[in-house]
DNA sequence: TATGAATGAGGGTTCATTCAT
DNA sequence: TATGAATGAACCCTCATTCAT
């Protein structure tokens, strides 16, 4: 496919990057550190037991992330993506469109709805159309909301932020659960869902918007 | 009621400086001040805010709550309770079981649901039993369960539980609306009490309780 | 003067202040460790050193300067002031305007000039007029410019800013011979002094100023 | 004048591979840099600012120069070594003693004195007679004042300390000057360098050295 | 008793120096 | 050997809680 190029360029980069395979290794340690820590504890954690859990010092830490915040933001983003990445696959392995949006919400609230700091920041940020992780999510859910209502299955009248602010507080309803009541949420979904249907043909309140 | 001893007593207490009566309206100053600043930033308040706008020293703040979680449950239990009676009685007042129900929300989202604390409490302890203001917002819900429910107008499965858990998590949207959507939650309570009308007769997961 | 007020006015302000007096002395006991510290080591001093030297704990220096900032510049307020009225008070008792200038340099350098923040903040801020300590300072310069002038003992062309410069200069100097050579400024004082005098009518080179 | 050792060293060294030509041109390299950025910033600057400019790693910065101290050092004797060297050669090409006097002072001042390591350690090592830099610039300054004293020009008691000291002060002078005033430090020079004329006899005071 | 000053354990961050690649 | 990643002590600052007045 390439030709000799192939063979130089490799060569080349190896040369001028003796490969820090380990600061990669490294770096990776500290996200996945975090991403465990921050999951767990959300965002208030000490940077000094990301360190320690990730095995590094902190001037490792802080050589990959300038600022406590970047790191976080770091895993927000990939986990932000993840989440949706994986919420997506699922609805779309979905048999029809009503299949897919309560395949969706399943899959989304099963996951990583548990992640404290991925809901922090959910709550946080969720009306901010530009955040790369949360747009991800409303881009899926805008898909799964024209598809069911191309169909006529959905409830007339719902929006992509109703859909969205139903993540977000089932989302926060399945922390809240989670020790307790492990699948509590689950009913509430089914609720949330059976609301949402086009059988319910009252309108919604509007609510002036900004 | 009392007799002599109400004679007695503030004598008593009279000789040892302030009758009190001080003290009480030390207490009543830090609670509501603590009230106030709680339901603005939550928990995490410094303490010194408190201490400020109740006008009282750092002292006497902890000669009445002598650990920062003392003063927190106290602002907590109370307004938990002001926050159920309000909405029990705005339940009252309805004229049919169903409008018992949605108004309870309404009125219960609508004025205690920007609390901070209260929010973050509810979310920590609502399945807790035992803690008297969740207590009484569930012994409100349980009772306009089984009137609602005695009607047939409820869906069939639907536990005190599962609208104790809605109350939190349509909470929770109320508190991330506040500032930019500040009545999308409305449209959202909507769809959910759709959902848990009788018309939907598919059962409820069940959640393996504990 | 005061009649009875006079009497009622002291037990007032007991009743509110409960004289604080040992915040006062820790105010005054961490500014003068920093003071200390500051004249020994400059702005560069660890925190921690000057809470240790004042004997209070890390808040307590915090609740009387929240900043660093704010306590270096309270010690330099009043260590400029100090500065400028000795060496003010040393050049009023002079005989003549002359010995009012080598007396007012001579004071100047023999006490403050060994304060190490002094110095540093001296050489940053000599040119900005709005700066209180050097501004006290520059006064007293100008009056004494004013006078040597008048009576023509001074070069002709002099300014105070020239005088101002002397003195962070021959600063400078003093700072760098303490350890050593503890008087040989004075010789450099000495030599600055005689090169002022009106013998010496050539004229200053021009420097463009800002 | 090596003779064989000439040849043979080059060849040992071309044998493992970088012939030390690199680790020349790398010791260059990073003196450069440093000397770059010591003169603008002084010896607080991060190493690896240094590192960075020089373009070489962290290992090999200190594999030439194991303490920053050592780097530090280097520099300082190279530049002090440059800047007495082109004051003196202003200096001898001056028609007179008494101008080859100034011209070194305004030589000396408009070149390095705008370096802030150099006046730094200028500042903590002009005493020391060892220090090679400073020994170079003190040779110097004893030859102008040999000269200009044996012509009779020089006010009589003055010594080597003093025209040395002369210099840090001016120099510190033109520190400060730099950015708001920069030709301010002229007149300074002016005045010192009329105060040490021959015309003034009055003796200067001793400083009981040591 | 009421006051608010004092305490000090952490929390985020930097940087000279070492070490694996 | 050159690279630049890793280390960790030390820095500035906050805040729940205690204590002298």
């Amino acid at each position: 496919m390439l030709g000799p190029m192939a063979v130089a360029e490799p060569e080349n980069t190896a040369r001028r990057r003796p490969p820090r395979v380990d600061a990669i290794r490294n770096r990776e340690a500290i996200v996945e550190a975090a991403a465990e820590v921050l999951a767990e504890q959300g965002v208030a954690v000490d940077v000094r037991e990301i360190a320690r859990r990730s095995g590094v010092g902190m001037g490792t830490l802080y050589r990959h992330f300038p600022k406590k915040e970047d790191l976080v933001h770091t895993v927000l983003r990939r986990d932000f993506a993840k989440w949706a990445e994986s919420a997506r696959q699922a609805a779309i392995e979905a048999e029809d469109p009503w299949a897919a949006l309560t395949t969706f919400y399943r899959q989304a609230l099963t996951g990583y709805a548990r992640h404290r700091a991925i809901m922090e920041n959910f709550a946080l940020t969720w009306a901010d159309p530009d955040l790369e992780g949360i747009h991800q999510l409303r881009l899926v859910i805008e898909q799964l909301r024209a598809r069911a209502g191309a169909m006529g299955l959905l409830r007339p009248g719902v929006t992509t932020d109703d859909l969205l602010l139903l993540l977000v507080s089932l989302g926060h309803a399945v922390q809240i659960t989670d020790e307790c009541r492990p699948q509590l949420w689950n009913r509430l979904l089914r609720i949330s869902l059976d609301g949402l249907r086009a059988d319910h043909s009252a309108p919604l309140p509007t609510d002036l918007a900004r």
